[in-house]
DNA sequence: CTGACTATCTATAATAT
DNA sequence: TATATTATAGATAGTCA
């Protein structure tokens, strides 16, 4: 058996070698990959955690795979710029329960959401700018890209789609 | 002088000491944990580039630091979920050079935006849903989603807002 | 803030279970 | 697939420039 690294040597395996020098490419043997994707996204991970707590700043990583499902990991120590990601992972989570139930937003037409959200903005806008409103518009409007992404992932995927939108 | 870590012990300064064990709290000394956020994020942008590239995936990173201005930090290979973060920051970087130039975007008004979307999001219906149009719907509502969070940034800093929705 | 230095700590490649 | 092991490659705490 050959390694499965980028080090293309062509020994015989000996038990309990240590790590080797690795090569930054694209890992050809699929198994060594999904391995390594494993431990590495673990990794980032923990030291991203570590990075939040240490120096007490807000950090936020996804990661997409590609193999096949595409799935979605990910780490946020927050709820503020990176909270879409949270949402969106979510949401996902609830579609793949394909009880009948569906939340507050993504039983909602996206059109009737779009023009809640105009309406809202303008009566924020009558009575000017304030920080609570543009958080509510910001949710709207996030809510909205969830649901636009997910019906392009069905629509790439030729899967029905589960959502609400389905009966535009 | 003593040890900046979270070791807490009370010895003295030796010259070339070796690192020792760090306990994951927050770093206390200000200049010790902004040296560590220095090396810590950098190393974290390196594992995240060297996942993305070994493993063929997508990996995006954020991190904001509290410290006074609230920077942002980021990390991506690809521009799909994560894109929204690169034009965030694309917009931001924009809104420092205080020319009288505004991109087509942010020269919209917000309102105007979202009738637009709307409209668009109606005709698309009308002919079916398709993966370019919704994502011609989804950079739309990204682009809203930017203005939002700039125009709370600047109500909340109580600075003028630069960009076009100030005439609303 | 960055950039070295160096001793040490930590992550992880190869492998086996 | 996920986890365990072990040797080693790589990251970094404390420090100075």
């Amino acid at each position: 058996m050959e390694t499965c690294g980028n080090i293309g040597l062509g020994f015989k395996k000996k038990k309990k070698m240590g790590r080797r020098k690795l090569e930054i490419k694209k890992i050809q043997d699929k198994n060594c990959r999904q391995v390594t994707f494993c431990k590495r996204r673990k990794g980032l991970m923990k030291k991203a955690n570590e990075l939040s707590i240490l120096c007490d700043v807000d950090v936020g990583v996804v990661i997409i795979s590609n193999n096949g499902a595409g799935r979605l990991h990910e780490f946020s120590n927050t709820n503020s710029v990176t909270g879409i990601l949270q949402r969106y992972k979510s949401h996902i989570k609830e579609e793949k329960e394909i009880s009948g139930e569906h939340s507050k937003y993504s039983s909602m037409k996206i059109g009737e959401l779009l023009q809640t959200t105009e309406r809202q903005f303008e009566e924020t806008n009558a009575d000017g700018f304030a920080v609570t409103d543009l958080v509510h518009l910001e949710n709207e409007l996030q809510t909205a890209l969830i649901q636009i992404r997910s019906t392009k992932v069905f629509l790439q995927s030729s899967v029905p789609c589960p959502i609400g939108i389905a009966s535009f």
